[in-house]
Parts: C-alpha cells; sequence; structure tokens
DNA sequence: CCATCTTCCTTCGAAATCGAAGATAAGGCG
DNA sequence: CGCCTTATCTTCGATTTCGAAGGAAGATGG
C-alpha cells in the first residue's frame, strides 16, 4: 500500500489508532488529509467503519477497524516437534490456531512443504471465501539472518544450516514472506502487548532458552542472534561442557533440557519441560531445587543485561514459565543486585500473550512487509 | 528550524548530506523540493554553497554546507579535576578546545557557575563576532536522568545527587540545554565517525568504567544508566567488596581507580590513569599484569553483551585505552568467547574520535535540539 | 573529438497536504 | 434545559510537495 494511505492502515492494524482522530495526532498528517485518505481506505473495502467509541470528554470517535475482507496472513511457530500454526485477519486477530505434530529433524524440504500444505489446508477449512492471502511467515528455533532469511548455525537443526528458508517458502506463494528466530517473534508478539514498554526483553524459556529484544518499540535484530544468551558463562561449582564447545554456558545448567536430563538420571519421567512444571506443581522437591537454582543462574545473567540496556520490562514465557518458583527466584536475583536506577520502574512477570504470542508477532511484522 | 527546512539542516549539520542529490535521497523529499528548499536556507544566511564536490560518474554535486555564521554550540565535558570546555560551529567542528582544571567536589552550584562563566570567556576570546550562540551542553560523570536533566545517585560526585543540572545551567543561558553521561556523549562523538555502523558499545576506561551504547543510530538512553557495566559481578578468586555495596564489582577490579590503587600499594607512584599507561609503556611488568586481567575481566562481562545485541563495533576510549595490553585482552576474551555469527564482522579498537569525542558528542546530540 | 551515459540540478503543471473555520456530537453544570 | 467545554470530523482556499521532462556538467569510450 502506498504511502500515506499505508501509513494509517499499518496504524490501525497495529492497533495504534482506532479513529480518524488518533490518526492524525500518530501519523502527523493534517486532521483534513485524514479524512480523505479514510475515505478513500473505506471505499476500496480494506477499512470499516464500525460503531462509536467511548467519548473522552466530547464528541464520540467513529471506531475505525480493518476490514475482515481485506486480508489474511498465514503463520507458523515450528518447534522440535510440533508446530502452532495460524490464520490471521491483517489486524493480527487470529481466525483459528492449531498444532499440529511435525519433526524438525526431517530437514527443511519437507518441514517447509508440509508447512505450506497445512497453510493450505487451513485456508480451505477456515478462511472466508473471497478473502486473499497477503502473506506468510514462520518462526525457527534457531538463528536466522534477517537479510537472506536463511537459517545460520543452528545447534538443534540437523540439514537447515545455511539453508533458504525464506525462498523455499516463497516458491510455494507468491506474496511477501517472513522468516524469523522463534524467540524474536515472540518478543514482537508481546510487544503489542506492552504498548507502554519502548524496551522489551522477552525470554523464552523452553528445551533452550531464548530471548528476543525490543529496544525503542522495535525489534532489535543485531546481526541476527541479538538476544542470545544461552551460551553466556555463568558462575558455577561443579564443570559442565556444553554443546557449543565452551565451559559452563547458561544453557547447559538452566535450560528445559538439562532440568529434563537431571530428573531422568534422579528417575524422574520427563519427556517435555511441561511435565518438569507439573513436578514442580506436584510439591516435589527435586524439580523444584532445580527449577529454583536454573532461575537463579538466567536472573543472574539479567541483571548484567538490565544494567546495560534498562528495560521496561522483562516478560518471561515458553513452556517451562507456567513455573512460579522460576520468575521468582529470576525475580530477586534481579532486584538484588542490579541498579536502583535500572529496577526502579522494572516489570518482571509472565507473558501476557500466551502461546500464541509467536505467531501474533509473526503477524505484526508480517503486516510491515505487506502493507509496505 | 520549522518542518523539512529543519530536516534537511540538520543532515547537512550532522554530516549526512553535502549536496542537494544527497539530500533527496536522505530526507525522503522529492529533488524538485530540496532544491526550494535549500534556496531558502541559503537565503536565510543558514547554509552556504561552497565548490564542488568530486563526481560519482555525472555532473559534479555543489557541496553545501553550514554557514560558519548560523551560530555556535558551548560545551563541555566535566572529569573529577578538569574539564574540557570546546566551542563548536553548528556542523560540530570545534573552533576551540581547552582543558581546565575544575573540581567536581566543589558542588553543583559553583561548578555549574564556573562552567557558564569559561564559556563566556571562550566566547569572548575565540567566538567570530555577531555570531550567536544558540546551545549550550555538559557531561558529567555520573547518571542523569534524560528527562529531568539532573543527576542521579552519582557514585563519585558528592553534594549533586538529584541536583538539577540544566534548570541551573539554563538560568545562564536561555537556550537550549543539554546535559547527558559523559559515556553517552563519548559514544554520541564516536557514532559519527562510524557512519557504517548502526549499533555501537563505546567504552570509556578512565578512572571509573562508563559504557555508552548507540542502538540503530541513536543513543539508546534506556531510563538513564543504559550502559553501566561497572556493578556487574565479575569471576575472582579472591573477593573486593565495592563502593555500592556488592561483592566483586568489575569496577572494583578493572577501572582506573583501582588499578592505580595496587601499584601505589605496591610502591609505585601513580595519580592519574595516564600514569598507569606510563608504567605499562615502561614495560613495568606488575603494571602491564594488571592491565592485562583487567582487559580480561571488561572482555568477559562483553562477551555477554556482544551476544546480546551484536553490536558493529566496540569502541574503547579513556585515559587508559592507549594501553596496548588492554585492548588486545579485551580482544580475546570477546573473540574467545562469543558466538561466531556475533563476532563475524565485530570490530574492536581505539576510539577514533580522540580525546573530544565527548565534546563532539555533545555537539551532536545539541543539534537535535537547537534544529528542532 | 564526438556520441553516449551518468549524475546533478531546475522548471512547471498536477496532485497532495495543510490549516483555519465551522459543523457535528457528545459530557458537565448550574 | 440552556450554555459552556471538549473532542471529532468536514469543507475549502492557500501552500507545499511531487514527478516528469529537460538542461547542465562531467565521465567514458570509441
Amino acid at each position: 500500500m502506498r504511502g500515506a494511505q499505508g501509513d494509517l492502515l499499518r496504524l490501525v492494524a497495529a492497533g495504534h489508532a482506532e479513529s480518524r482522530a488518533e490518526l492524525a495526532r500518530l501519523s502527523g498528517l493534517a486532521a483534513s488529509s485524514v479524512s480523505l485518505r479514510v475515505e478513500e481506505l473505506i471505499g476500496s473495502g480494506l477499512l470499516v467503519e464500525e460503531g462509536a467509541g467511548t467519548s473522552r470528554g466530547g464528541r464520540r470517535p467513529r471506531r475505525l477497524r480493518l476490514s475482515p475482507s481485506a486480508g489474511l496472513l498465514a503463520v507458523a511457530d515450528l518447534g522440535a516437534h510440533h508446530a502452532r500454526l495460524g490464520l490471521l485477519d491483517l489486524s493480527g486477530t487470529p481466525l483459528v490456531v492449531e498444532e499440529r505434530p511435525c519433526e524438525i529433524a526431517d530437514g527443511p524440504e519437507a518441514t517447509i512443504d508440509w508447512m505450506a500444505a497445512a497453510f493450505e489446508d487451513l485456508l480451505a477449512a477456515h478462511g472466508p471465501p473471497g478473502v486473499p492471502l497477503r502473506g506468510v511467515g514462520t518462526g525457527i528455533p534457531g538463528p536466522v539472518d534477517p537479510a537472506t532469511g536463511r537459517v545460520v548455525a543452528p545447534s538443534r537443526m540437523p540439514g537447515w544450516n545455511n539453508f533458504p528458508v525464506a525462498e523455499r517458502l516463497g516458491a510455494h506463494f507468491d506474496l511477501p514472506v517472513l522468516v524469523e528466530n522463534d524467540a524474536n517473534l515472540m518478543a514482537a508478539g508481546e510487544a503489542r502487548a506492552w504498548p507502554k514498554c519502548e524496551t522489551l526483553m522477552v525470554l523464552k524459556t523452553g528445551s533452550g532458552i531464548g530471548c528476543g529484544v525490543i529496544v525503542n518499540g522495535a525489534l532489535h535484530r543485531g546481526r541476527g542472534a541479538a538476544g542470545d544468551i544461552s551460551h553466556v558463562r555463568v558462575r558455577s561449582d561443579s564443570s559442565v561442557t556444553c554443546s557449543c564447545g565452551h565451559d559452563d554456558c547458561l544453557e547447559a545448567y538452566a535450560s528445559g533440557a538439562a532440568l529434563m536430563s537431571v530428573l531422568n538420571e534422579q528417575g524422574f519421567e520427563v519427556r517435555r519441560p511441561a511435565d518438569v512444571v507439573a513436578l514442580v506443581e506436584d510439591g516435589v522437591p527435586e524439580a523444584t531445587a532445580l527449577v529454583r537454582n536454573a532461575g537463579r543462574l538466567i536472573g543472574e545473567v539479567l541483571t548484567v543485561l538490565v544494567n546495560f540496556i534498562n528495560p521496561d520490562a522483562i516478560v518471561v514465557g515458553g513452556s517451562l514459565s507456567p513455573a512460579e518458583p522460576l520468575i521468582a527466584s529470576i525475580r530477586a536475583a534481579v532486584y538484588e543486585r542490579c541498579l536502583p536506577l535500572a529496577t526502579r520502574d522494572l516489570e518482571i512477570s509472565t507473558t501476557r500473550s500466551g502461546p500464541d504470542a509467536a505467531l501474533l508477532g509473526a503477524g505484526s511484522l508480517l503486516l510491515d512487509a505487506v502493507l509496505a
């Protein structure tokens, strides 16, 4: 969408503006120009006027929304053994979300082709007739080079190194394509739920430990690995060699995989990070102690980062995040050791967007490409 | 300066554009509009056309510069016992820079009033007649709340806590006033010398350890303390309690003050960080070992941050930075332990802007306020 | 030396944007 | 209920910006 119209559409779609007046304030355009463009957008069927908003002391705003028939986005979040798939409208509202089994170890060609078929499937089953698909996107559990859309040196994705994911996915759909690290997508999704926070750290605690960073309201990608904290050296009595070849990486002590391996050795049967959470909720002391120690280690790493970028909030998500002791010990470590100025208004809490955060984030980022 | 004209002026002043064509490319305006505005700016005496630039295969650009008579900026960089003072033109080029003794421990009122007098002094001696002062700014060796221009909980500035520096300085000059942490100013100054780097970490190694962060080309302030790494816990055999009350802060091992105190105990006479550098250059093994250890500790802290924000470059400045072993051991630690993706094109080197980096940074930031 | 290409800059009618004024639609208050 | 205040949205003439076309000045290459 060209020029001013695209800007307005983006503001509405992203949820930043709901009325002509808000659009004028946020876009910097004159109110009269906004009205003209909005009429055009309504005329072309992309926006709809829907009832009135609440008054702020004067005339009530006429609420604007993206037309449900403006288009659809198909998004996915790949995990090691499952994929979450969803269909969103252009304002990022999910029409349908499903989780399906999917082995990432089957390699990139098979996985991506499977994903494309699943998207077609969802469209046929849940896509309103006549509404066009406008973009596709997926999250990848490994580093992604933002420039090329290739996976770069992933640690747990055999066969994917340097594979041009965006290209392959684009071959199925002649549309804007987004390929992004899963923690980054999660961060982008959470960012919409924390509108007052300009700087945000979003932690994904599952089998691995991922982290996405929002600086100044925008996802910070760096060279594609920004937010990676899993191979930070932690202070520890023992000494463990991580898969990356270095000693005492955070991941080797505090990731879901590390916790599971210890618990399995101790005779518990855990297969997924959620099983660890279940043990903690059942009050199994070994599990609780382990999780608490993981939180302490993660928190100690975060102290450095909190002093450094002064985030407005730290959001903890991922399959391990429901474990209360985890977030409690993260909080304790951060509040104890960070500078007062950095923690004064710092909020540390669990996800506001829930398990679909990454899908919502994919929608949010895709929007920019679709309405460019 | 209102609207489009201000944007163009800023681009020229910041050194991003030198011709109408470049302005058109960078501002997003049409070439014809740029020409119109530039004519107006030349007419009002703010811009001057000065010779021709070098051809890039076609007609040579007509080079634009800020008029030397467009205005002056008075800037300072406060240290514990000295202040650097300078007069810049609006393009950030220094007319004069001086270092004068100044005790920050004399308290804020005395220091700021002294600074105002020194500015008047410089203007009288070096300010071209008829050229107006357009803004004043200063760097402070402690945290500054960007919103209020107050000093917040400084560690080595008795009597300054919560003092409204910007307000007091503004009472002397009815002009835009900038008050900013000194490491942040240094970062802003270096950023101009690293135009291809979007993300930059600038380390100030002197009596203390400061760090400024440039993300996406802009200074990241966070809550005012962003970049603070001096109170990060380091791995160490012994145990030292820092002035902040915690154990084993980086500052307690690797700051110039810490090195000086150890060397003094060993019978060397060192009064300033530069004396430490001199010992190292004289090949005194005790000093070299100490500096190398400091570099290693700093480097280990940086590994976390490099993995996290993936900077394009790390710039080391400050009075300790001429010591070769310091930067060498920082490099060693970072390259050894960071992710390959993060270090692939990472440059780690000493300052490009030299000792005036902070003054140049103050000019750069002040410009935004002056041309707003 | 001359044709051709590239880049830089200007000209001028068309289109978009602005902003002041006013119309419209609420809530608050005596 | 009338009147004031606040806020939203529209109308319309003035201003700014755009973009296509072309002129200016130099590079390139026979």
